[in-house]
Order: C-alpha cells, then structure tokens, then sequence
DNA sequence: TAGATTGTTAATCGATTAACAATC
DNA sequence: TAGATTGTTAATCGATTAACAATC
C-alpha cells in the first residue's frame, strides 16, 4: 500500500468545507470540464484558492481547458469514502429525523439510513418512507446487523444527550448531531454537530449592520 | 446614536460561529456564571480562544467566578439582532420545509415563520402545524404585509434557482438557501447556505483516515 | 493578602493571495 | 508560436495561542 497516496495527507478544515461543496456541486453538474476561474466565480471565492484546494487531492488541470469534471467527481468521490458504504440510523423520528430518512441525497455520498428509531409508542410502527419505525430496545440488535459506526441524533435538545449515551453505549464510532446543544462523549468517538438553525444568525448578523 | 457600539466593530468569521455555538448554548444553560475554561471544555477549545472571542462583544467577566450567563445572552442577543423580530417565509412544504416550518428555536433567536409556500396543489390548503400552505402566488402578497426581508428555500436542488428567482423578484432581502447547489443572485442579496447532509462527508473522511 | 480567573499584548501558526513559471 | 490556464513558491494576511499583567 503506497504511502504517497495523496487522501492521506492533512487537509485544512477549510480547504475540507470547499471540496465538500465543490463535490456536491460537480455531482449535479452538466459540463465535461471547468476552470479554477468559472468555478471561483459560482463560489464568490479566488481561482487561486481553487487550484490550492485542487493540490489537496490527485487532481490535475489542463491549461487552456480546465478540470474535467467526471475526475473531480472520482477523486473527490474518494476522498470522501464515497466507495465505502456506510450504513447509518436515525434517533428521532419527527419532522426533521423524517426528512433526513427520505433524504434522496445519500445515496450519491455513499451512506445508506438503514433504520429510523423513536421512543414515542404512537409512532413506533408506522412507515417513514420505506423504513418502520423501531422501538430504541432495537438498536443494539440493528447496529450489529448492519455494522453501523454512524448514528444521527435528531431528538429534541432535552433528550439529545441521553441519545447519545445509547449509541455510545452499542459502540458506535460517530455521532451527526443535530440537537442544537453539544453532547458529551467518550473522545474516541466522532461527533459533528450540524444545527440547521444557526445560519439564521449569520442573516440576521448582516442585516442588523446593513 | 454612539458609535462606540461594539456590535459594529468587524467580528471575524470563526469566531462569529463560535458565538453563534455559545449562545444556543446558553440559551438552555441554568447556571449563573460560567468561566472560560468550563466553556472551553464544552466546546473543545483553549479557554484564550473564549476570553478573545468575548473581546469582540461588550461582555466582562469578573476574575474568580467567570462570566454572568444572563448578560452573555443579552449581548449576544444584540449581536445577532434577537431584539429585531423577523419575519420569514419558508418555500417549499416537504419534509424539511415542514420541520422548519413547526422549529420551536426560532422564537428565543427573534424569527417568526408567517407563512409557508408550495407549488404542489395536493398540498396546498393542507396544514403544517398552524399554518396553512399557501400557492406560490401568494408570496408578493404575504412578503408586503409582513415586511419579510428572509425567504427560506427548501424545495428539491433542481428548483432552487426558479425559488431563488422568485425570492428576488418580490424583493426579498436574504435567502437561507437549504438546496446542497449554490444560487445566483444579484450581489446585493445575502445568501446562506445550509447544506445539511455536507456533515456526512467530515464523518466519512475522518473514519476513512482511522 | 493570596489565588484564581480575566483581559490584552506579542509571538506563532496556518490559510489566503500574489506573482510568475510551467505547460498544453 | 502565442495565449490561456494550471501549478507552485513566496509574501501577506488573519486567527490562534502563549505569556503575563490586571483585578476581583
């Protein structure tokens, strides 16, 4: 196994946040190639900042012409561990929780929710989807039978914690968090907090100082 | 008016996001004071990192005891406009638009859903918690009388342009844009972006690495 | 007063940008 | 070949961290 294998280098956060968009940007894209310049400009961002985040990954241009699309795609596919299929579950089975379990977008990321839970008996059984709702008594066994490392919390913030302890206590490796508060976990396990809410703040950050 | 206000003083984007991960969290946080380095282990940071991101907004903590929660709350409350309620509208009555649409958070973070848009005639008419869907002609209507300067879009990535477009065509101010695909706007917009499936890829990433 | 914790300056670190050589 | 665009190095810029003085 070579080590020269670029995807092993560090690559900054930042750098990370801009290959995460370009990728789900290319993977809807028409065009065969793009330059460092058109895509700067969809970004509102330096092509020299695109060819650097380019350096990160196996990637090279051609002058005059630009990136071909279909190798970003792979590349960054890579990257991302598009080719390693992950099954996930979801804790919560209300509005937001549903929406991630139709979420039609996984498959092109390599993840697959294999499951949705809630601890409400009123919902447990009926159908989110394709997937019925399971009783939290369930995980453990589901976790095993799908080699499930990534849990999704989507319980109100109250209750986010004690979910946490629940997946932490079947061995689960990561936690996508979308409680809006941080959890405690052991620091083996991956925790990436993602609360759809915060954005508003930014909004009205700007438009206060406008 | 003075303008020794700090509010408008620059505030980095990071630390913009931190505060932002601050004040969620002391919104559901019960204790009187709070030092820098308990909120620093919280989040996983050096406590330096919390005492300079506080420079940037008028709090003082009082060495020996810490912070006084309530006054981090009224400040960042300042800071990201909590006092100016604004009322928004969400396009799109999906799964998200819908878990959006029935958020219990908006209210401490000063915003007011008023009105929730779709194209899709089986929906319109049907409920989302309190409010009724409404069609796409409604929207010029509903964005005068409630003076709505942020339009929320949550209708599938192949729509968000024609979303975007309508938005801006009523003269809306920001658009939270939740479509995984960057939108074009004039410049004068404020456009965030809230991709919620990117998280999925920092998990990938750094399990793959393990 | 002594000790803990804040607040601030200066040093370090890391990311972005500018400049330009390489290349198709 | 000339011109456009990539790829890379060096310079700049900005954010984090260390150190320590100020203060309750």
């Amino acid at each position: 196994m070579s080590k020269t294998n670029k995807s092993f280098i560090h690559v900054p956060k930042p750098t990370l946040e801009r290959l995460k968009r370009y990728y789900t940007y290319f993977l809807q894209l028409e065009a065969e190639y793009i330059s460092s310049e058109e895509l700067a400009e969809k970004f509102n961002i330096k092509p020299e900042q695109v060819r650097k985040d380019f350096t990160y990954v196996n990637i090279t241009g051609k002058p005059k012409v630009g990136y071909h699309v279909p190798s970003l795609i792979k590349e960054l596919g890579l990257l991302f561990g598009k080719e390693v299929l992950e099954n996930i579950i979801i804790i919560g089975a209300g509005n937001l929780g549903s929406a991630l379990a139709k979420y039609s977008g996984f498959e092109k990321l390599g993840v697959k929710v294999v499951a949705i839970f809630d601890n409400d008996p009123k919902k447990i059984g009926s159908f989110v989807g394709e997937l019925a709702v399971l009783p939290l008594s369930a995980i453990e066994r589901v976790v095993k039978r799908f080699k499930v490392k990534i849990g999704v919390i989507c319980v109100p913030e109250e209750s986010a914690q004690e979910a946490a302890n629940l997946l932490v206590g079947v061995g689960i490796k990561a936690i996508w968090n979308f409680a809006p508060v941080p959890i405690d976990v052991p620091e083996t396990v991956i925790v990436e907090n993602q609360d759809i809410s915060s954005g508003i703040l930014t909004i009205k950050h700007i438009l206060d100082k406008k």
